[in-house]
DNA sequence: TCATGGATTGGGAGCGCTCCCGATTTGTGG
DNA sequence: CCACAAATCGGGAGCGCTCCCAATCCATGA
């Protein structure tokens, strides 16, 4: 099954023709120093001739590495996956990556069976490093890379004795600033939509809006906040949800863009007004934030920064092959926009 | 950089430890034939024993072969990936794929510079071949890659005249029979709202609609298409010019599911109810359409069976070497729901 | 009991590349 | 023109596995 075409050129191949020996072609592909002008060019010709490309399995195996990280998302619910937070984020990595010469793998865990795959595939070196993301509560896959001694680097983290190496965003913060704000705007009975719970960053922005509430002396019921999963779809539910408890609510925290523009379009169902009548704050500052009618007032995350922060770990990380875990909580920031 | 855990175990010390020679090993790890229940008992013993993990690049290096496929997106707009059909052929690829044991590698490619280096990645080996989708008429890469001869197997074709390997769903008969149904329910007005005409799908099922539309003996006038990206956003947009032309539309037929959600938003917009004054047609028969209000009626693309067929082509066209290119199109299915 | 042939098994010969050290070439100053 | 160091270069020694053939084992039937 699957022979590679025979015949493709080889390294030594190369070097007869260009009347050199391996190591000199090696260092040419390799870029590395040493080498004189004259004799790079003639190599870089023959490799032109010839239709040259290293074979880079020989390369893994003489040289330890694979020079390329995966991206994995374990995320049995597919349509998660659809969400642009996915989108955005693989754009910042790929953005991040692109001059360390490595590829970016996306992989796909739904199963016991692919999970055990795929840490047959990361083990057996085909990957230098491996990031996480979405991961959730009981997820052991992190804990088995660890334990395998690979490079990892989770997208937020399983709780908050979290020892894996991660990078996150200030999510207790952001929403505490957001409700906050809420409160500075006048408004006094505040509900949040908040993410799936089993999602630890989903608790935390719950746990800031609780603290922002507290430290303006309101009170928060149980009942101001109704659980979502990040779709517009369970956001509109949501926001229905709690109009229908409280049908004075005045300010909303969804968990995040997408959430809330589920959440105006209750409101508009319901003829609250935004922000009249309703203030609504969203979560990420993705361009959907921007589109939404009246714009919306948002807690930015940065994500380029969360992408650079990722890749820089994990290249630390393979560098020094593990033997550390760091983790780097990035600052939110709040955007005001016209639904506050 | 990179460096791999030193001091992970080799197949020829599993052979040591178990007292056999590589060879038996090798067939153990394989699951081949011809060892002795006692031998393999062994031999499994001492790869537990010792935590084995074969190194996959010197299997791909002895073996010729990588085990892995990748699939490509090119799409330098990323919200396209957000899009549902995307995550549900994933899905059916990775159906497909889970009992050959290989891996499914997602890649993206959104400039020359990542399409060259997905190029050296696949030509030096780490992938035995490609599945692309949303290939747009003047990509490159399929040609690229079949002249590196790599097995390669495309989602929808670039054009009518397309010879790489490809799978394609019956877009022309798909769009004829859906505006068959709607001149059957007695339409005499129906617009289309087509997907990005530089995709060939869409061309075809503009074709099909008006191929149905000459048929019936309706004419089809250029101002009752109007072009949609695929998004909910730009099906709403469509529509809405769509009724500013002729505000006597009482039938439209959508790019996908997801235009045709924007489409209905719309109506409801403009106060037609559906399908009374206008019946609606989306194309995909996403789990969306049955979500909407009304359910759609929509035109079914056997997600499940183009991803079967995809890895079927693909692994035939690894087996023999990539001599000749096989295209297989399937048939779509009207579902008739309340839209219509 | 002993050939006979199929079932097992061992291990040599690579796969194509990187690493690295010793050899060769080149350049420099006296 | 020569000694000596620096700049280049060549190629042996693997990396860990699969392939495959020769060697060994074993059950059978005459």
């Amino acid at each position: 099954m699957g022979r590679r075409r025979p015949g493709a050129p080889t390294l030594e191949e190369v070097a007869a023709h260009a009347r050199v020996g391996r190591g000199t072609v090696s260092r040419v592909i390799n870029n590395a120093a040493g080498v004189k002008d004259s004799t790079r060019r003639a190599v870089q010709q023959a490799i032109e001739e010839l239709g040259y490309v290293p074979n880079l399995a020989a390369r893994s195996l003489a040289g330890r590495r694979a020079d390329a990280v995966a991206l994995v998302m374990t995320e049995p619910d597919w349509r998660q996956f659809a969400e642009p937070f996915f989108s955005e984020i693989v754009n910042s990595l790929g953005n991040a990556l692109t001059d360390t010469g490595m590829q970016l793998l996306l992989t796909l865990v739904r199963s016991d069976t692919e999970r055990q795959r795929f840490l047959e595939y990361a083990r057996g070196g085909r990957v230098d490093g491996v990031l996480l993301m979405s991961v959730h509560a009981d997820d052991p896959l992190p804990d088995m890379l660890a334990e395998a001694r690979l490079p990892t680097v989770l997208l937020g983290r399983r709780s908050g004795e979290e020892y894996v190496s991660y990078v996150d965003a200030d999510n207790i913060g952001g929403a505490r600033s957001a409700v906050s704000h809420l409160v500075q705007r006048g408004r006094r009975v505040i509900a949040t939509i908040t993410g799936p719970l089993d999602l630890y960053a989903a608790q935390c922005r719950l746990r800031g809006y609780e603290e922002a509430l507290k430290l303006a002396g309101l009170k928060g019921e149980p009942t101001l906040a109704a659980e979502s999963d990040f779709t517009a779809d369970s956001g509109r539910r949501a926001m229905a949800e709690l109009l229908d408890r409280h049908p004075d609510i005045d300010g909303v925290l969804a968990a995040s863009d997408t959430t809330a523009a589920g959440a105006l379009e209750a409101l508009r169902a319901a003829g609250r007004r935004v922000p009249e009548d309703v203030a609504v704050i969203g979560f990420d500052d993705f361009p959907l934030a921007q589109q939404t009618e009246p714009r919306l007032t948002t807690v930015r995350q940065p994500i380029e920064e969360i992408g650079r922060a990722m890749i820089r770990l994990l290249l630390e990380e393979m560098e020094e092959g593990a033997v550390a875990w760091r983790h780097v909580i990035l600052r939110t920031e709040l955007v005001v926009r016209d639904s506050t």
